[in-house]
Order: C-alpha cells, then sequence, then structure tokens
DNA sequence: GTATCTGCAAAATCTTTGCACGATA
DNA sequence: TATCGTGCAAAGATTTTGCAGATAC
C-alpha cells in the first residue's frame, strides 16, 4: 500500500476524480518537502494554468479528510501537507536555516504508546518536532 | 524561577508595565488550562472591560518574545499560550473530547537528546502531542 | 442526466498595524 | 517630559463558502 499512488487511493476510497484532484495528487506525490497550501497551488499552476486556490484548498481538505494527506503545522501559521502513506516519520527542524529533516525512531514510536497506555489511552497518533541547531559547520561552501 | 510570577520575570528583563500587561500576565499565570488569544480577552475583559484585543495580541508576542511564554498550536488554527516556565511539559489530546492532557516523560526527553544529535544537532526545543482517545469509558454520568 | 466539482469573488477567521491619545519610568 | 503603550478601526494573511456554469460517473 506504501507503494500505491495517491491516485489509486482516491480511487479506491470511491472519489470522483477530476483533472484538478489528479494535478493536486501527483504534485503532492511528487513532493519531496512539506509544500504549504500556497506552494501546491504554484505547482498545480504550473500544470494547468486554469487551476483555483479554492480548488486546491477543497482538495487537500478532502484528501485530508479521507486519510490521504497528513496536515502539518511548523508554526508559522500556514498548513502544510504530505502524503499519509508515506513510511511514517517525525521532523528535526534546523531553525537556523528552517530545513526540515525527516527522520524515525521506533524507539520514540514505542515509548508513545507506552505513555498513552499509563494515562489511560489508546495512542491514535502524534505530533513530534525537535527544534535544533547544528552542531558542527554544515558542510557548505 | 520557577516559582517567580510571569510580572516579576517580566520586570527583570525591563519590560515597562502597564496595567494592561499586568492583567494579561496574571490571567495566564492563573489559567491552569491552554487559552487561546479570544479567550485570554475574555478573561482579562473580566478584569479590566476596557482592555482591547490588539492590545492582548500584542501582550502575548511581546511575552513570547522575551521567552516568558510558549505559544502552542494543537492544529485548529489558533495559538494558543502557557507560562515558559512552568516545569516542562509536553501535552496528550484526547481526540474524542478536546481535553488536553499533560505529562512529562523523563526517556523521551533523553531519546530526543539523542536524536539530535545522531542527526549532527543540538536540540533545544521541541513539540510533541499524542492524540489519543480513552481505553475505558470516561466516567460520564 | 444528475449529482458533484470548479472558478470567481465575497466572506469568515485569526492576527497585525497606523494613528492619535494616554500612561510609564 | 520623552518615550513607549493602548484603543480603535482598517488592513493583512490564510482559509472557507455561495453561486452559476462545467464535468464525472
Amino acid at each position: 500500500m506504501a507503494d500505491s499512488t495517491i491516485i489509486q487511493r482516491c480511487e479506491a476510497k470511491g472519489l470522483r476524480m477530476t483533472d484538478q484532484r489528479r494535478i493536486v495528487a501527483r504534485v503532492i506525490g511528487a513532493a519531496d518537502d512539506h509544500p504549504d497550501v500556497e506552494e501546491l497551488y504554484a505547482r498545480a499552476s504550473a500544470v494547468d494554468p486554469k487551476i483555483s486556490l479554492a480548488t486546491v484548498y477543497r482538495t487537500v481538505k478532502l484528501f485530508e479528510e479521507a486519510g490521504i494527506l497528513e496536515r502539518l503545522e511548523f508554526g508559522d501559521g500556514r498548513a502544510r501537507y504530505e502524503d499519509a502513506e508515506r513510511d511514517h516519520h517525525d521532523h528535526l527542524i534546523d531553525v537556523t536555516t528552517g530545513q526540515v529533516i525527516e527522520f524515525i525512531d521506533q524507539e520514540i514510536e514505542d515509548l508513545q504508546e507506552k505513555i498513552a497506555a499509563r494515562l489511560g489511552y489508546k495512542l491514535i497518533g502524534h505530533r513530534l518536532e525537535l527544534l535544533a541547531v547544528p552542531v558542527a559547520k554544515p558542510s557548505k561552501t
């Protein structure tokens, strides 16, 4: 399932697929960053200049409610989106550059389940962002 | 320092203290939840009906930039604030009720440092929210 | 063919800001 | 008293929505 495309998952869920939705789906599927809606709109406009910002908003909301996309918030007041079926990962934000690094750590995942259980809850999701600064100088020119 | 009031910390930082800022400081200091700005404005208005929403916004931003308050985002599009000097903790959100439970787990804190270090970073902060559902029925009527 | 989607523009929501007046140190 | 803060209303930024025409199934 991790190798199914967003479009395939939309069809599997019975969503009506329009040209605009396919474009948004492909744009997000091709992204390896965390675009906000304005950025998705820009990338979608490159494919179809007639697409509207409202449609992009409606589409990401639809996909999110269908569990196809995940909405992220990095604290700058704009929602960002990524493919929910990509392997789960968390984010480390380099506060000196704004760069976002993805990581996964099974120990943290397990620990979170344990903490929720201790509080009488069953974990269904989480948001984890580490804010950090580089230890060594980045390998910049 | 954890037992100093917000007002004391403002004075220590040389912030000019007005009646309005004192009111906002006391309202947040007295809160044991995570009020958004509109809610802070309501609570402050109960003390001084002439205070303006703009002043509350300016004050929480000022306090946040001074490191006195922490800005939280729970994904509903509104910023929330809490006293940054309260003992550090993370949040578990009961998605069935929206209730927010605070917790602290040293293992998770240590693990986060380790992960950042492994990626070549020094951790300076983090955001962690667990989304969960109750295991047993809540003790409701 | 009918229900749903799109584009546009207006509106809703949250937050910031210019300006004249008022308060702080 | 000089500087900085406040209140108000207007403006900004992001997101949502009403409506008429267009499209998917």
